[in-house]
This record gives structure tokens, C-alpha cells and sequence, in this order.
DNA sequence: GCAAAAGTGTTATTCTTACACCCATGA
DNA sequence: TCATGGGTGTAAGAATAACACTTTTGC
């Protein structure tokens, strides 16, 4: 960073800068859910398989180098676009990776984000022979420290959908409290009191009743609601506003 | 990231590379506590005097270039080394702030990080006509995006210290419940009630009796304790072992 | 009517907060 | 003995969690 500079010539000898053969990539683990078979929906990220080393052949997180005209987040948004089709729902900063020995032969600092996909969205996405769906818990060895990097980003999940209201970016523009429910359910991987999860739901004032209803069920028909969407998705502090 | 460069040349037509003109930098906002001769301890920071443009003369947060054969982190304590000559008692990393314009004419993504040091090493440490201690409450107009990496990293310490226990870090081995009590008042800007933060501190086991006591003080003589290092500082989820 | 999920009510428990009050020391 | 902060006790209120129970639909 600029400040660095000034501050480090003037406390030490200027060393002659190394024109650091540092790459800075932009890469995005992007969740969304799958309705399973057998059992509840669990959490899946797309894949792309490396085609030249290192790690040829296995798969990795989607990415690529940031451009110099372009945003962090847009350089997410855009690889995520090129490699499965997808617009986020919702995107965050994860953190940045740079270890020196990370990526064999080379320097390179990822900065990583996640994203959260509509489940419809996800289920037309592009897949191939290189890009392909993963289950959470089912993950092969991947490229990089990229086993490392989804393991963060799913406790940034979990840990995030406790205290935040970003759910609903799993889903469509209305959705019953039931399927919301199932979201945190498939996340945090254990089962929700359906009472006491209308109670939290209602209290945090993030969803609306849009007084419809679902019909053709073989039950009580559920109310619609729609996401609160003058109240923001998740606390990030006064980062909102950079 | 690597995983991108596979991507991107399975999906679209493969653009030469721009050997991106971006440059990678490490910055650290680094918090002291300093007493305050009227009221209670303040947090406070220590900058760094631009010495050539841009922003020449204002000041803005320590940090450097990232160097090919070091880390992120090694870079932050590098640089914080450099410029303050402190050892921060804790780091971790805040965000990567990316956008296009940040720096006038060049492309600079800078990683932050924030750090905590000693009051006591904090009030011996460098200062100069080019590095100086501000209060965070009476900054002036920063360099870069300074001013508001600045409010989004008091953001992060405020919140964590609530939920965390990282306030010792800001003290000596060892310590009485009250300066442990001052230090969360001082980030917290708000009294605490002594006897509940007595109760959720030792609900916490972050900290053992030394069995020592304070003496030569007016009053009853308070227990000195020490930080348990069998404990986490802070939650980090799974990132703890990268 | 029956099954199934929607939705409401109620209670026990834990966590939080406020504040009264005693304790141990120096002056 | 008094002032001062160290340290303990206690009770009200809020938040959490568990679960009984009623409602509304399709079949």
C-alpha cells in the first residue's frame, strides 16, 4: 500500500524494490443447494478441472487474475459468470490467501469470495467435462489449498446464517417460511423447531407477508412472503458503504 | 488464482493476459490504548507521514509492498516492525480493499490487517516527525481510503472484543480484573458493570488466578491473573490452522 | 375422518442486567 | 473511621428451547 512506501524509506535503507513476480488472482466458492434424494438438501459448490499443471486434472475453486480495470468484487462476479453462468445472490469477501508456497513454482496471493446462488439458478447452470458440481461433504482432493480455502468459507456459512438473515438468497423472490426453514436446516446441518423458527423469522422483521398463499399441498395452505429488501442482508459494519 | 486460468480457457475465448499493472501491498491498522489524563484509557494508532505524492504529507497507515518469499502475515508484522517498532501481542487479517480508484494513477490492492500491541510497548515505541500516534476519535483527513479502512477495522475490533477475548492483548502477562475491565470499557466506549464482567470472564476460563495480589493500592488488593494460552484467542474457525 | 404440515400457546431454563451490600486495605 | 475499589449475592426481565395443541387443507 501506498502508505508503506513513505513509511518504510523513511525508516530504513531503501532497498531496491523487488518488482515482486507476485500474481494476484480472484477466485469465488459459490454455494448453493441441492435437493437430495433420500434426506434433507445439503450444500453443493461448482468445480473447474485444471487442464494444465500444477495440479492438472484436479479440481479447483473457480477464479482467475484480476484485471486492472476492474473491482475485487467484479472480478468475481465475472469469473463466476464465465466459469458457471451464475449471478450471485449474495457475495462477500472471504479473505486472502498468499502463503508463499500455496501454488509450486509461483507466487500467488488469492483473494477469495463466496457466493450464495438461487437453488432454481444452480440447477441450469453450466456443467461439462471441466465444470461440475460438488457436494459439500463429498469433496475430492482439490487443487491448491482450495480443501482449506471451501472449509472456511463453509464455516463463514454456518457460522454467518446463525447470526444473519441471508437465507433467502437460496431462494426465489417468494418463498414459505418451511423452505426457508429447510435453508437453515441444510446449512447448519441439524433440524429447526418450525414453531420457534417462525417466532425468529417474524421478530427479525426481514420477511413480509405477501398474503398469498401456497395452494395444492395436502395440508394447510402456507403464506408467501417476500424478503424485506429495505433491510440489508447481512451486518458488515461500515463496509457497506465502501 | 489458479484454478481461474483452467477455467477461463474452458469457456471463452482466451484473451492475452494482461500482465496486470496492479500492485500488492500490506497495510496494518495498529491499536494501542493510551490513559487519557482526564477520563478513561482511549484507543489511539499510530500513522505515517506520506513523504511524495500522491497524497503527500498526509498521513496514512504503515504497510509496505508484499515481498516475493514472505506471507501476508510476515509482511504485516515486517512492515509494522519497520515503521513503529512494535511486536503486535495479536494480528489478524481485516480485508483487501481493491477498488480501481483508490490510488490516483496507479492500481494498488492493499491487504489490511490490524494488529494489537502492549500500552507499555506502544508508549516506548518509535515516534518521529513522520510517525505519530493519533486518537482514533480526532483523525484528520487520511491518505487512500484510509479514514474509512480505519472505521471499518475499529468496527471489527469493537465487535469482536464482544464476543471474543482479545482485550488482554492489549496488556501485560499479567493483570487485575479491573485493567482487564478498562481495556473493554476503553473500545467499548461505555462503563461495564464490575461485578456481571467479574462473573463473564470467569465464565469464559480464558484467564487462571496467579494466586499474586496487587499491593500499595488504597483500597482492597486485587487478584492478579494471567491469559491462558491453552485457549484460543479468538475464533477463527477452521483459518487457525492454516 | 385421517394424515400432514401450518401456525399458536405455554412453560421451563438459561442468559443478561441492574443494583444492593459486604470485604480488605491505606490513609 | 472513612474512602475506595474488590468481590459476592440476588432478583427481575429477556432470550432460548422444548413441546403440547389447534387449524386447515387434500385425499
Amino acid at each position: 500500500m501506498p502508505g508503506t512506501t513513505a513509511s518504510a524509506a523513511t525508516h530504513e535503507t531503501r532497498e531496491t524494490p523487488i518488482s515482486a513476480p507476485v500474481i494476484l488472482a480472484v477466485s469465488t466458492v459459490i454455494f448453493a443447494l441441492r435437493p437430495n434424494e433420500t434426506g434433507p438438501a445439503t450444500v453443493w459448490i461448482p468445480l473447474v478441472r485444471r487442464i494444465r499443471e500444477p495440479f492438472e486434472g484436479l479440481w479447483a475453486i473457480p477464479g482467475g487474475a484480476l484485471r486492472a480495470d476492474e473491482d475485487l468484487a467484479s472480478a468475481a462476479r465475472r469469473t463466476l459468470e464465465e466459469t458457471s453462468g451464475l449471478t450471485p445472490r449474495y457475495l462477500e469477501q472471504l479473505y486472502a490467501f498468499g502463503s508463499v508456497d500455496r501454488a509450486p513454482g509461483t507466487r500467488v496471493v488469492s483473494i477469495v469470495y463466496w457466493a450464495l446462488v438461487r437453488s432454481e439458478e444452480a440447477a441450469k447452470a453450466t456443467e461439462s467435462e471441466n465444470v461440475r458440481w460438488f457436494s459439500t461433504d463429498e469433496l475430492p482432493t482439490l487443487a491448491f489449498d482450495h480443501n482449506e480455502i471451501v472449509a472456511y468459507a463453509l464455516w463463514r456459512l454456518r457460522t454467518k446464517m446463525e447470526y444473519s438473515r441471508i437465507a433467502h438468497a437460496f431462494l426465489g423472490d417468494t418463498f414459505t417460511l418451511a423452505q426457508l426453514r429447510e435453508v437453515h436446516e441444510a446449512v447448519l446441518q441439524r433440524p429447526l423447531d418450525p414453531a420457534n423458527f417462525r417466532r425468529m423469522i417474524e421478530a427479525s422483521k426481514t420477511v413480509v407477508d405477501t398474503g398469498q398463499r401456497v395452494t395444492g399441498t395436502r395440508h394447510r395452505p402456507p403464506r408467501l412472503y417476500r424478503y424485506d429488501s429495505s433491510i440489508d442482508l447481512a451486518d458488515v459494519g461500515p463496509l457497506s458503504s465502501i
